[in-house]
DNA sequence: CGATAGAATGACAACGCTATCATTATGCGT
DNA sequence: ACGCATAATGATAGCGTTGTCATTCTATCG
């Protein structure tokens, strides 16, 4: 008598495909096709299986099925924060690309932290995605190659300021920092101050704030005043540093922010103290956040397509398995908003 | 010569647990053991084996990990929405709670949609998740019976109005209404209007809206005038309907919003008509967002711990593999917050 | 120094499915 | 009615791990 091993697990009584076979009298095979919807089989067995599938409340092991395929069906997503809603707006546009596919995205988040990403890199590859969607284009070396050796499908998203790995989507931002500072120029301003986000890890923000120098600078100009924030942006901090930087230079024509969020603030903090927008003071922000139209006068600020970029970049991955030769990028640009506070 | 089965697929050229192990000289069994941080290994070998680990860039295949253990380590995780900033804050919080921890969530979004959700949770279970998070409490039948059926824990989160299949967690969506009347009531209130959400999907703000004109009712009072949006709620439309309902009927002194981006719209509409708040009209919306709190007049509103929500829901899962007898709900509550909007 | 407990390692059968090939039904033309 | 192409179904070897048990070392002790 063969010895048997048995595990001693708890034995999850749940009904597999071997039980559907039994009580439906065919073939595993045959179940099998029928759960993923292979044609070849007589409408009668459809019929005989589905009824034991529902009796049985069976419900396929898709972990057991894409080991047996070596395809998971899983595509893998990397965003640095879910409290900044520009990246639920793009998980919207990638959950509407994957809609109606048999996909699942499996999301995973780092705080703007590279080494936090190389771990969530190294997860989120374990579960083998047949793709990887991932904002951004600064990574550890560790991460870049992983992603490299893993030979699926990659894309950076958000921005488009570096060579890609294999598809990068996005704007550019230092684009938009440099056309942000000549739309205000254009528009008579001269005396420029910044408020907005100081610290190294959100390196978007810092792209805008390069590019706007870059455009002051090449006018003669820089900026006048600076307030940097160290940590998260806020509406709060925006009100509480727009009111730092009038104090601190006065003569400021106009303030540009890292984010509409803090513009926002600006702009509230301006409206508490009875400074009028854009005559004493002008704001100008950055993403086109839908609270920023809505109010009393709209923003000013540059609008990027997170939607877009989210929706764009599972069309890409869905495409084709293969890499793009040499990398691709796709601009998906931004849209200067005139609004009504500069 | 036995014949030999042979995969055509382009058999992934990927480093498995047998690279590593041959290359290491050892067996898989103690590659695995390392890998798992199992003891049990002397250092040298487990130097020798990282070293083929690094060398062949080698990741665990997961998926396998899990069909041999029968253990996925995966959370599911269900949401109407990712455009309400409230459920993002929700995945934050779950996100909390899983850091440091081994699992993985999963997240699917179901867009209000009860027979989405059936499909959508049918493909989570698929994945053998080890505990199932979803919001709400309405589900169509087959989605409950496939919920209790599977065995794991199960959280409803967001409302705990109704009896829970394992564990709801949140708040009272009835008493938050109930407690918005009263709060008004008391302070001199008493003509109503109502600025929302009017469909069926948005259970909760149907359950607010409830509590509110129950308390009313009791009062001896009722809405004088309401205006109601069948789909999404956005500042936007908290504009125009406060338009709307001013115009409609003037005499009303409190406008009760179904939530606070509602509120916010309708806070800049009267900033821009010149509309006294709370003086000339009131505003209460929902949420305690944190848009409405920068405001240069506070909203009115209600606060509920979304992020609370999501830790705990992630706490009550990982302390016990089994489900509660008989149910068990967690009150999360909520805060008035006064404000300067009434 | 031999016996022996315990530590370290190895062997190999599951896990639940899918891909591949083999076999059996079925329909069709002559 | 027969042969044959084709449709429908079945059998079975993986997929890359982990759980279990078996085996081989390594101290320790009398």
């Amino acid at each position: 008598m063969a010895k048997q091993k048995q595990r001693l697990v708890n034995r999850r009584s749940q009904v597999s495909l071997r039980d559907v076979a039994l009580r439906a009298e065919v073939s595993q095979s045959t179940v099998s096709r029928i759960m993923r919807n292979q044609d070849l089989v007589t409408e009668a067995t459809r019929e005989k299986v589905m009824e034991s599938v529902r009796a049985l409340g069976y419900v396929p092991n898709r972990i057991a099925g894409s080991l047996a395929s070596l395809d998971s069906r899983l595509v893998g997503v990397v965003i640095p924060s879910l409290s900044n809603i520009v990246f639920p707006e793009v998980l919207q546009g990638i959950n509407a690309g994957l809609a109606g596919t048999d996909r699942q995205s499996v999301i995973s988040v780092t705080d703007y932290d590279l080494d936090l990403e190389e771990v969530v890199v190294r997860n989120l590859l374990a579960w083998q995605p047949g793709a990887m969607l991932i904002a951004g284009s600064t990574h550890t070396d560790a991460t870049r190659r992983m992603l490299d050796q893993s030979g699926i499908r990659i894309v950076e998203f958000m921005e488009i300021d570096h060579a890609p790995i294999d598809v990068a989507i996005g704007m550019s931002h230092i684009a938009a920092g440099r056309a942000t500072a000549q739309h205000l120029i254009a528009r008579g301003y001269r005396r420029f101050g910044y408020v907005g986000y100081g610290g190294t890890a959100d390196v978007r923000a810092r792209l805008r704030y390069d590019g706007v120098r870059a455009a002051l600078s090449e006018a003669g100009m820089t900026f006048e005043a600076e307030s940097l924030s160290p940590g998260q942006t806020s509406v709060e901090r925006g009100k509480a540093q727009t009111a730092e930087i009038i104090a601190k230079a006065p003569g400021v024509q106009v303030l540009v922010y890292s984010n509409d969020d803090m513009a926002v603030g600006g702009l509230f903090h301006c409206m508490g103290a009875g400074i009028s927008v854009p005559g004493q003071l002008a704001l100008f922000g950055f993403n086109g956040l839908d609270i920023g139209l809505a109010l009393p006068q709209p923003l000013s600020t540059i609008r990027s397509n997170r939607f877009l970029i989210g929706r764009k970049a599972v069309e890409e991955v869905l495409s084709s398995p293969l890499r793009a030769i040499g990398g691709r990028v796709i601009d998906t640009g931004f849209d200067i908003v005139t609004g009504a506070t500069a």
